[in-house]
DNA sequence: TGAATGATGCGCT
DNA sequence: GCGCATCATTCAT
């Protein structure tokens, strides 16, 4: 039994403000019970994706099958696939109607690093989460995952005792279009951020 | 050690 | 068809 209680991120924190949301997530820890085990880890690296005003964003262009998720209510799951072979995990936010999520980016592995070592052979423990593809490949999470509800009790994020001290705004990766956005947020003092 | 490119499937024009 | 919120490998300095 745990020996100490963390606390759930409830629905009200997803539902604000993409940018503040983003910069909050930074220090919290994902946590998913994954048919193989338990899964954590300590979160490091984010961008936001805002419907409205953002090109780049997936639901800039209005609602599809693929992005309806984004749509919904806030502290949803997003999964999407990419580049014929990647999943990429976003976390919903703002009020429902109003698309917009954060994409989780690296993260820290803290439990579970036997099951990520299985799921992605061969790697150090420091990559195994050091971008969105191998993030999702290291966690096993799939479009099987799209859609679950982060207030519930298969995948959610804890507020733990670790405090981020310095973190960095930037412009997003891998984006064509609306570059101008500084919407990538990191922790600078973590070795697992993209370069 | 940095830049180019191939892998590979799917959603949209 | 084309382009993509990526990664690993190959090739050039």
């Amino acid at each position: 039994m745990p020996r100490k209680k963390y606390k759930k991120l409830p629905r009200s924190f997803y539902n604000r403000p993409t940018l503040d949301v983003a910069e909050d997530i930074l220090g919290k820890y994902i946590v998913y019970h994954s048919p193989l085990g338990k899964l954590s880890a300590r979160i490091v690296e984010v961008e936001a994706y805002i419907g409205q005003e953002d090109s780049a964003c997936h639901a800039a262009r209005g609602k599809t099958k693929r992005n309806a998720v984004m749509f919904g209510k806030p502290g949803v799951v997003y999964i999407y696939f990419v580049y014929g072979m990647y999943h990429c995990l976003n976390f919903v936010t703002e009020e429902e109607g109003k698309p917009a999520a954060v994409l989780l980016r690296a993260a820290e592995p803290s439990e579970g690093m036997e099951i990520m070592r299985q799921l992605s052979p061969g790697k150090k423990d420091m990559e195994l989460l050091s971008g969105p593809g191998k993030f999702c490949r290291s966690f096993g999470l799939t479009r099987e995952q799209n859609g679950l509800d982060l207030t519930g009790s298969v995948i959610y994020l804890e507020e733990r005792s670790f405090k981020v001290k310095n973190i960095k705004r930037t412009s997003r990766i891998g984006i064509n279009t609306a570059k101008k956005n500084p919407w990538r947020f990191y922790d600078s003092d973590s070795k697992v951020v993209s370069k």
